[in-house]
Formats: structure tokens, sequence, C-alpha cells
RNA sequence: GGCGAUGUAGCUCAGAUGGUUAGAGCAUACGGCUCAUAUCCGUAGUGUCCGGGGUUCAAUUCCCUGCAUCGCCA
């Protein structure tokens, strides 16, 4: 059995390239153990609880009930046209996944892991939560540059720490429950420090957007105690048949940036609910674009269904599961993708597969012929195939998908030579050598065959395409096709078109721009100096509420402003000859949002104010009422 | 500030429990083939293996230190 989910996503953005790569990875995995005759329950899904989503349905003017909506439906529309296939999509405003949780709730709280208590802290507004004195720098959040409120609250928590040692213990005896190594050691490194108790309310004062507790409806359910659960009430737990049949089995796909809540929270909560722990925890890296991070305010994002619309859902996947090492970071951009594709690919796998079909339709009247006696090089081949097919299997099991694609293509690549070597044009000629031509054939079509098969999990379409190409017609499974010799002499064969397109370079663009078409735009700006409006449309103007302004030092005109549009961000602006802090502060003005972030005398600019220079002297821009902050500007 | 990771060809990365010529793919140049998606095959390169110091007969590999980048923690 194999239960592999995905994190559910958080419904505050839309789908991503890596949102994209984990369910991708979580897709191939569940294909693959299919393959090898696995049982297999894949599982996906939405998080839309909590205060962001509060703040994001209110951005949009909607109700968090259609913004949730609206959001989930829009992850859940990304995978098909991947080829991602998953058994279940859950959202956390599912009614069974509510009643789960509540039921969870109560049944830990019966066994007293959950206390009643009141503290008081400072709490950041942009941060949501209570930051600790450490965290403050002059006394204000390092992030939002505004000082917190000293707010007393009275919440719920769970004796997370009670399970401390539990869990240090439990994955230092199991090696593999957090994978890769640096992850479990980062971890572990964590646990040597006291584990705080979790605080697992919020009081429906500050939100009202989540599950009410079941034993005080003052309160709903901090949000990660509410998504973790979903995996558990996705199988239907406690009663349901899949939860028995699966949970065992459980492998949990994620991103570096939420290994806590799954590697710490989620193990002692389900050790206090008497749920044994999962059984793996696989951390995967981001997904850069161009120098930096993805990121909306960069507005370098790059969306998966642009991608498919692009490249074709084989393509991204292969692209992604070939260049990205599990666990580490990786580079996108659109040269890599298309250098993918053109030169594995199209030139490799398409062109093999080609000339292959191509040969036999021409030189053996289209069908599979019998193989005669091997020789040394036929061996070779086949021995190839059969060592591949073996380490494709160990890399496949790892998460090492990138090892698992290249011993592929090693055994691509020596076909193509096989064939040079071979020179099958040439044995066509002579009728003595038909046995021989027959013989390399048959060696050809078997190794595509069996790549075909190893190729399943990773690009469907294409290795369904090459199966009914080879003539085959039976569900592709490893467990009795991946033996040397099982394709049937006299098989008709279906030669398709081309598998990949070559891609013109320079002719793709994507999101990121390239020097030479950075230069390309710039010229037409010179030469054009009207604007497209998809052009003007790029430009995210909003009108922002100055909540604070400093002076920086050694520079007479620069202001550090920050602003609230609606989310804190500090701006610098070149206003202090002009205006002083205090008069600052409380104006609206209109500022550009997605700027690229700009250092200047050391404070970074997220974004920029707009003024008018007049006579001389600089007068902000305004908006003629007030309006709320972060309103966009069209 | 503490802990840890990384730093290898133009690019992306692999690798050696220390030992003669340090690897792969892409990109580049040249040669070959013509079945094939102007594809494929072969050949050719280039590297102060981050800087400095130490241990050793011998270090890019081990130790120390510095720098850079990144991550976690505070």
């Amino acid at each position: 059995m194999t239960y592999i989910t995905t994190p559910i996503f958080y419904v505050n953005a839309q789908p991503h390239l890596g949102h994209a790569y984990s369910t991708i990875v979580a897709d191939t995995y569940s294909r693959y153990r299919r393959l090898c005759g696995d049982e297999v329950r894949f599982q996906t899904g939405t998080d839309e609880h909590g205060d962001k989503i509060v703040q994001a349905a209110e951005k949009t003017d909607v109700s968090p009930k259609e913004y949730v909506d609206q959001i989930s439906r829009m992850f859940r529309e990304a995978w098909p046209p991947l080829s991602i296939e998953p058994d279940n999509f859950i959202r956390t405003t599912d009614a069974d996944h509510m009643k789960t949780v509540q039921q969870i709730l109560q049944k830990v709280y019966d066994q007293d892991d959950i206390y009643f208590s009141e503290y008081s802290g400072h709490y950041c507004k942009g941060c949501e939560r209570f930051l600790t004195e450490k965290e403050l720098v002059d006394g204000k959040c390092p992030d939002h540059l505004t000082a917190p409120e000293v707010i007393s609250e009275q919440n719920y928590f769970f004796r997370m720490s009670k399970y401390q040692q539990w869990l240090i213990d439990h994955i230092k005896e199991n090696p593999e429950f957090i994978t890769p190594e640096r992850y479990r050691n980062e971890v572990l490194s964590f646990l040597k420090e006291p584990l705080e108790d979790l605080c697992i309310s919020r009081p429906t004062s500050r939100l009202t957007w989540g599950i009410p507790l079941p034993f005080d409806d003052r309160f709903v359910t901090y949000v990660w105690f509410d998504a973790l659960i979903n995996y558990l009430s996705g199988l239907g737990y406690p009663d349901g048949e899949n939860y028995s049949r699966f949970w065992k089995d459980a492998e949990h796909i994620i991103a570096k940036d939420i290994l806590k809540p799954h590697a710490i929270y989620w193990p002692t909560m389900l050790r206090s609910m008497g749920v044994a722990p999962y059984k793996k925890l696989h951390v995967h890296g981001y997904w850069n674009v161009g120098e930096t991070k993805m990121s909306k305010s960069l507005g370098n994002v790059v969306r998966p269904t642009e991608m498919v619309e692009e490249y074709g859902a084989d393509t991204v996947r292969y692209f992604l599961l070939r260049d990205m090492s599990f666990g580490l970071d990786s580079g996108f951009s659109s040269e890599s993708v298309v250098s993918r594709q053109n030169s594995d690919l199209a030139n490799d796998l398409g062109n093999l597969f080609s000339r292959s079909l191509t040969m036999v339709m021409k030189f053996a009247k289209g069908k599979v012929p019998g193989a005669a006696e091997p020789e040394q090089i036929d061996q070779e081949l086949k021995g190839a195939v059969i060592a591949m097919l073996a380490e494709y299997r160990q890399e496949m099991d790892n998460f090492s998908f990138n090892k698992a694609l290249s011993a592929i293509w090693k055994v691509i690549s020596l076909a193509n030579k096989y064939i040079v070597e071979n020179a099958p044009w040439e044995l066509a000629k002579d009728t003595e050598k038909t046995d021989r031509l027959s013989t390399v054939f048959y060696y050809l079509l078997e190794t595509l065959r069996l790549i075909s098969l190893t190729l399943q999990p990773v690009i469907p379409t294409t290795s369904e395409k090459m199966r009914l190409a080879l003539g085959i017609d039976q569900k592709p499974d490893l467990t009795d096709q991946a033996t040397w010799g099982l394709l049937e002499s006299g098989t008709v064969i279906h030669p398709p078109k081309a598998l990949f397109p070559r891609i013109d370079k320079g002719k793709k663009k994507t999101k990121e721009q390239h020097p030479t078409q950075k230069k390309k735009k710039q010229k037409e700006a010179e030469d054009d100096n009207l604007l497209s409006f998809d052009e003007f449309k790029k430009v995210d103007l909003r009108v922002a509420e100055i909540v604070a302004a400093e002076k920086i030092k050694k520079s007479d005109r620069l202001l550090k402003l920050t602003v609230k549009a609606p989310e804190e961000r500090t701006i610098v602006a070149g206003i202090a000859e002009f205006y002083s802090p205090e008069e600052a502060v409380g104006k609206q003005v209109i500022i550009a949002a997605n700027l690229k972030p700009a250092k200047l005398m050391g404070v970074t600019s997220h974004g920029m104010v707009l003024a008018v220079k007049d006579k001389g002297k600089l007068h902000l821009s305004a908006v003629s009422d007030v309006v709320t902050p972060g309103s966009k500007v069209s």
C-alpha cells in the first residue's frame, strides 16, 4: 500500500510552480508505485481557514467562502492539464473534515493534552502572531518595522513538549522518517532546545473564519492544527476503510518552508491522539526564478497553467523532475526548459523513436521481426537495459527522479549509438543480412518498449503514444513487463507523429526576461513612446497609507516609510526635503507596488511612492477621498 | 551571535576512505553517417577542484583559519 500526499495548499494565492512541483512529484510517485503493482491513494487539496484568507477575501471584496471556493477551484483545475490524477481532493472547509478536526480536538482535550492559559505578549498585526522579546529590534517587529501591541490573551495550548523526547527517539530510530538527511538533521538540531507548547486556538474576537473548538465556542482552531488533520480526515479517520488500509503507509511530500509543522507538530499530535506516526516525510527545495526566489511582489511567479500551454504537460513534468535534485533548490528558466525539450526529449528520445520506427516501416514491412542469434553488441544493449531497470527502481524508490531519468537517458544514448554501429540501412541493402537486420530491429524495439515502460510515471502521455506505436495494448506494469523479450514478433507497428517538436530558441517567451529580449523591449519603447494597455496593466498601482516614517541617516533626501497597502511594506522615498516624518505619517499616497525591490542607503524599498514635481517642490500624490489602504488604482 | 550546508570546466552539476592524465550533460570547434524531428555518432579542448596556513613522501580530498552564498536557530 502507498498513501502519498501533497500539502494542502493555502488559498491566499494562486497555484504556482512550487505547488505544481510537489503535486507532480506525488503524481509521478503514485504512478510509479502503481506500476510496481502496489495499491495507491494519492491526495491533495486546499487549506482554507485563517486570518490571511479573510484579508485576501476582503481585498477582492468577496466573502471568505466565495473567495476560498474560487481559489480552491483554481487549484483543482490546475492539475488535470498536467496529467495529475489525485484520488482525493480535500478541502478544510469540507463538512467531514471539520467534524473530524473537532472530534480529534475533543479527544485530545479529554485526555488533558490541551489546557487553557492566559499570557500577554507583543502582538504584531503584520505577522499575525506574538513576537518574543528577543525578536524585537528597537522594540519593533523586524519584518514590519512597527511597534507591536502589548495584549494579553487567553488561549488553548497543546502539550507538545510532553512528546518531545518521544519524537527525538523516533526520529533517531527511524533514519528514513524525515528525508533527505539534511532536513532530518535540521529537525534534530531544533529539538535540542526545549519545545514549547503549541497555541492551538484563536479567539473569535480576532478571527472567526475557522473551525470552532468543540469545548469552547469563543475560539476557533489555529490553522495548522486544522490543516494537518486533512491527512487523516481524507481517509475517513477514525472509522473509514481507507484509514485502516492506507494510514500505516503514509508518505507526505512538502516543501522545506513547512518542515516544522510537519516534522514536529504533526507527529506529536498523532502521538497524542494515539495514532501511529506517518511513515516518511519527503522534503524538497525551492524553484528559483532568475536570481531570486519566486515572489508575488517581484512579479516573477511562474503559473503552471501557462507553462502547460507553452510546453505541454510532459515537457513540464520531465523538466521539473529532471532538473531538480530532490531536497535541493533549483533554478527555473525558459532556456533550461527549452534546452531539455530540444536535447533530451526531441533529439535524443523523440528522434531515436522516430528513426527506429521509420526504418522498421521501410525495411521490415512495419512489423516487429523475430530476432536471430544475438551478437556481442546486442547482448551489451540488452545488458544495459536490464541494468537500467534495476537502477531506475532504486532511484525512484529513493525520490532521486533526476538520477532515474539520467539512467534512462544513458540507455537512449546507447540505443542511438547502436543504430549507427549497426547501420540498418546498409544491412537492408544486402538480402544475405536479413536475419541480422531483424535482430537489430528487435533489440531496438524491445529497448524502446522498456524505455516507454519506465517513462510512464514521468511522461504518461508520451509513454502511451510509444506503447500504441509499438502495437502494445496491455496496461503498463513493471511486475510482469520489465523483462527482456516480451515484444512479440509479427506485431504491427504504427509510427506516430513526432513525440516532441523542437522549439526555436528565442521564439518562446516566459515570465522572466532575457537580456536580449530586454534590449529589444527597450528599443521598442524608444521607437514608440506609447504603452499598450497590457503593458500599462502590469504596473500595480495602489493607494497606500503611510503609517510610519523616519529619516534615513546620512541622507537628507530619503525617508524610510512604512505603508499599509494593505499589507505593510517598507518604501524608501526621496521626499525628505519637502516632508518631515511627522507630516508624512497618516497621508494616503499612490504607490507602484510591483517594482523590483531596490536597496537605497542600505534600506530595501518595496515599491515607489508617486509624487509630482512642480516649481522645484515635490507634492505627494493623493486620492480625493480617504479610501481603504491597498485599493487598486486603475 | 550559535549551529550547519555549500563553494569543482562558459552554464548546470557529479566525484574521490588522500596517490599517477579530476568527470557527465548542455554550450563551442572539427570530422563521420544519411535511417531519422538540420537529427545521430566520433574527436577536441579549456579547470590555481573559493583564498591562506598546517599534517603528510603526497591534499582539490584530512585539520585549522579567512571569504562568499544559503539554511536553521536565537
